[in-house]
RNA sequence: GGGCCUCUAGCUCAAUGGUAGAGCUGCGGACUUUUAAUCCGUAGGUUGCGGGUUCGAGCCCCGCGGGGCCCA
């Protein structure tokens, strides 16, 4: 698409903007001035002049510079409809009997639909009330050599993620994604910061990946020939700073996972983790819902969220806690507890017909699996389920009360998962131990297995305070607030090369 | 990984196996208050790529690639 091609092979409206552009330049004039003299934005036009009346023309003169996104051309008289970053519209008038013959009949042959455009002149209101710059001047500020796309018509799917910078000219919803994202982003900091939490950037190149059940993606140091990996994670370092004594503790960043791309899963994606000395999961649940209320309602102005579909859901409130083992027995109308024997639990499976890998299967994969199933994939309002099986929780403490199970929730909304948090496992033996078998599992074929890190056992071994984490999600944070796929809610996500 | 749908002009989309079209955009022209301006004229194509069937393929068959949805 982007590779360099003779002009003659270039479509008409291509090679007809570069012999624009060439003019131009051939005339001694700038195509791409260094800069022109913009007194006001396009915003600030329409704030200050909102009062003029239906044809009501003020003495007050202007420089603005936008996107020239419609052109309308009545012979001595041209109207354009430019537009900047935001979205904000302003008209433009170009009248024979102020700029001039010449000039006017340049403007229509230089300027096309995408160039940005700089006009001087009084700010008015035209006959029918349209907010204008009458202009006395104008000059190219910047020669678009593509076409847009028609702007009254949607894009189509590929195209937006494939050229977002023409997506987000065309549609203002992309426009309110970034603004959207760059939002929450913000209010997700802002709120850390008034609790007292320090960002820390933690290494993306791991030499041992952990933190997580994920395949990694491998790269490789020319300096050290060492294989590296990019992080599925960064618990294990954030874990090394409350060792260390940075108490309250969160990262926002990118984790990259090896794994499949759908409308839930990004092969790079964004994520909040934090942890708390002395805190447990339950502080990081209120923690949790706090988060996401304060962002909805900074960016959103509530928590009432209306999907694309129209339809509505609340975000409000006090979350619903559910048992896993509970909820999970009530749905199937049978009691499962951390005692349900693998063999009733794979012919649960079978009875259901959910296909997994029983081969690698233990307790606590085939009762996550029965639980999403039947209770995880329905889960709509949001809703924490708490208390794990051991088996797939290597990083968390045991219960206090429970036996074989972890203190562990699952944030669940429309039925994903948003985030996860634990009361951390402290005691570095008994955390040695969870890694042994999770070798043990790797060593059996499970490629999604932590492998034992030393060092952070080390660090462990210096005492990590009682502890809560949490990871959230920020991309799908995202999605439960617009209601849009992953890939939409990232600005530039990763697509597959043509040819 | 499996199933289904999809890929045609710059963009969005049409086209019983029988001469590839429309709207917008572009180009030329008319027009001094338009709002996706309007009117007249006109240009624009390796139908994702490669094979096959056929007198004839955008359409049918096989393979490959991109995108989407559902399932795992």
């Amino acid at each position: 698409m982007d590779i360099p091609q003779p002009d003659e092979d270039l479509p008409e409206q291509m090679r007809v903007r570069r012999e624009k552009r060439e003019r131009i330049l051939s005339r001694g004039e700038d195509a791409y001035p260094v800069s022109v003299p913009r007194t006001h934005s396009v915003a600030e036009v329409r704030a200050g002049w909102s009062h003029l009346q239906a044809g009501e023309e003020s003495e007050d003169v202007v420089g603005v510079a936008a996107r020239v996104v419609y052109l309308r051309n009545t012979g001595k008289l041209c109207f354009v409809t430019v537009q900047d970053g935001e979205g904000n519209r302003l008209q433009v008038m170009l009248s024979q009997a102020v700029v001039g013959e010449e000039s006017l009949a340049t403007f229509k042959a230089d300027v096309d639909l995408g160039d940005h455009l700089f006009a001087h002149g009084t700010v008015i209101s035209s006959r029918r009330g349209e907010l204008s710059v009458f202009a006395d001047g104008w000059q190219l500020a910047a020669k678009a050599l593509r076409p847009l796309p028609v702007l009254h018509k949607e894009l189509s799917e590929e195209a937006r993620v494939r050229q977002r910078y023409v997506d987000l000219i065309a549609r203002p919803a992309a426009r309110d994604m970034v603004r959207v994202r760059a939002g929450v982003v913000r209010s997700l900091r802002e709120n850390f910061h008034r609790r007292g939490f320090l960002e820390i950037e933690t290494p993306m190149l791991q030499t041992i990946h952990g933190g997580a059940a994920a395949r990694p993606f491998t790269t490789h140091m020319n300096a050290f020939d060492i294989d590296l990996f990019l992080r599925i994670a960064p618990e294990l370092f954030l874990k090394r700073a409350v060792v260390g004594g940075v108490e309250r503790v969160f990262e926002i960043n990118r984790n990259f996972r090896n794994e499949g791309a759908d409308s839930t899963h990004s092969p790079e994606f964004a994520m909040l983790e934090a942890y708390e000395a002395y805190g447990d999961y339950d502080t990081m649940a209120a923690l949790t819902q706090d988060l996401v209320q304060t962002s909805a309602t900074e960016v959103l102005g509530t928590t009432v969220i209306t999907l694309p579909s129209g339809e509505e859901y609340d975000l409000g409130g006090r979350w619903t806690q559910l048992s896993l083992y509970d909820s999970l027995s009530e749905a199937i109308g049978e009691q499962i507890t951390h005692d349900t024997t693998d063999a009733r639990l794979l012919e649960l499976v079978e009875k259901f017909d959910l296909q997994i890998d029983t081969r690698r299967s233990n307790h606590g994969k085939l009762v996550e699996e029965l639980w999403e199933h039947h209770v995880g994939d329905h889960l709509y309002a949001p809703t924490f389920v708490r208390d794990f099986p051991v088996e797939t929780s290597p990083l968390t403490r045991d219960h206090r009360t429970a036996r074989g199970l972890v203190e562990k929730w699952d944030l669940y909304v429309r039925g994903f998962e948003l985030a996860t948090a634990y009361s951390e496992l402290v005691d570095p033996v008994i955390q040695r131990q969870r890694f042994e078998a999770q070798a043990l599992l790797a060593a059996a074929g499970d490629d999604e297995a932590m492998v034992l890190d030393e060092d952070f056992l080390a660090a462990m071994e210096y005492a990590m305070p009682p502890a809560g984490g949490m990871g959230m999600g920020v991309d799908r944070l995202l999605m439960a607030l617009t209601g849009l796929g992953i890939r939409e809610t990232i600005t530039f996500p990763l697509v597959k090369p043509q040819s």
